[in-house]
DNA sequence: AGCATAGCTGACCAACTAGTCAAGAAATTG
DNA sequence: CAATTTCTTGACTAGTTGGTCAGCTATGCT
């Protein structure tokens, strides 16, 4: 048992290295761009290892995808635990925030795949991101007729909130230029979310 | 000299075809997704007419970007003209969206080139945007001293005027897929606008 | 130890793609 | 008309890339 759990986790462990330099990759070249060959030289493993693991291209790509979108999903449960649309949204903003931090490849992946007419995860938005969608403009249609904020068009609120809170890790890259090329610090990321929160509550009125 | 001239614009009609097509395909693929055989039939022409024109794939890129870039920047000037941060602002988010409207796939590729760290125009972001981004935080700062909005770092006004208005033409799939399929019509781009505008109007205090 | 299974890898191939080129068609000029 | 320049195009090449496969090694089991 402790040996078989041994080649498990030696399995497990090739895994994570390859999606996690898939993302990477991905992220850098977009889906035609990335090289199996590229991803193997990053996972310091000969390519054809990485095709034992993962049949084809696209199948390593769908995994990657799949990782981000449930990481998404799970930073989306403030907008039900918070009792106030202050309290619901400085908590979901800051949350996006964190994975623009942390996982900006991912978020880049996802932006390449969605600009280039969604071919491989159209079905994710018709129904998991679309179902999610709807819930959340229940939520805060109810907002509005409570009087606890402006009467906003849900819809358009969510496209801010996304656009707002993904550009710092998709134009990450603009970012940092403009930032006289050093990556933003502690203090800076702090500063981007109070400013994107304080900018959005007030113009909704919360 | 009629001759002479209806030659030339001969010239300039093929070279207007394969731009916006190319525009097109590099938006759905990717500079290394789009092949140049895809832009060749999207045009109606062969292929070699294209390398004719454009010796490499890399030139024909070049300038899809830059007249991207050119389209954005006169957008910009209303920051000058107008005095009032209400109405410089007003107007500098109604022309980006209309561009968004207007030329999503421009908007496309230029993000597709800065999530992939921009490797082409690394030139573009370090002189003509710095250069653009910093006179505009100073008319920004002006209008904070002057108390016309509230302290807020230009910067990340800057960047949220970016990432909201570019979301429409970016994003596009994701918003028509969540707005059940169909683009948005004029009355939905209106509303799109006016929401905008006013939570970021009100959002800063202008 | 001996057998079986999971994991690893170098060498290979078929398909694709950017770019070339030579030969011609069409327009322009003197 | 002839000469010249501009434009067009099918056919070709060199290089790249996703994916295969036969054989290898290491691990686990009895």
């Amino acid at each position: 048992m402790n040996t078989a759990r041994k080649r498990n986790s030696a399995r497990q462990e090739s895994l994570g290295v390859i999606l996690h330099h898939a993302e990477q990759i991905f992220a850098e070249s977009g889906f035609r761009g990335a090289t199996m060959q590229a991803i193997a030289d990053a996972s310091s493993l000969p390519k054809a290892n990485l095709h034992y693991y993962f049949p084809t291209k696209l199948a390593l790509y769908r995994e990657v995808i799949q990782r981000i979108f449930t990481i998404w999903l799970e930073a989306a449960d403030s907008f039900d635990t918070s009792a106030s649309p202050r309290e619901a949204l400085s908590s979901y903003i800051r949350k996006k925030m964190e994975i623009s931090r942390t996982h900006p490849c991912g978020s880049k992946v996802w932006a390449n795949e969605v600009i280039q007419g969604a071919p491989i995860i159209q079905d994710y938005l018709q129904t998991t991101l679309r179902a999610w969608t709807d819930s959340r403009i229940e939520v805060i249609n109810r907002w509005i007729s409570d009087g606890k904020i402006d009467p906003v068009d849900p819809r358009h609120l969510l496209y801010m909130l996304w656009a707002t809170t993904q550009h710092y890790a998709d134009f990450q890259h603009q970012v940092v230029t403009l930032n006289g090329g050093k990556r933003l610090d502690d203090t800076q990321w702090e500063v981007a979310t109070m400013n994107v929160t304080n900018i959005i509550l007030k113009g909704i009125g919360a």
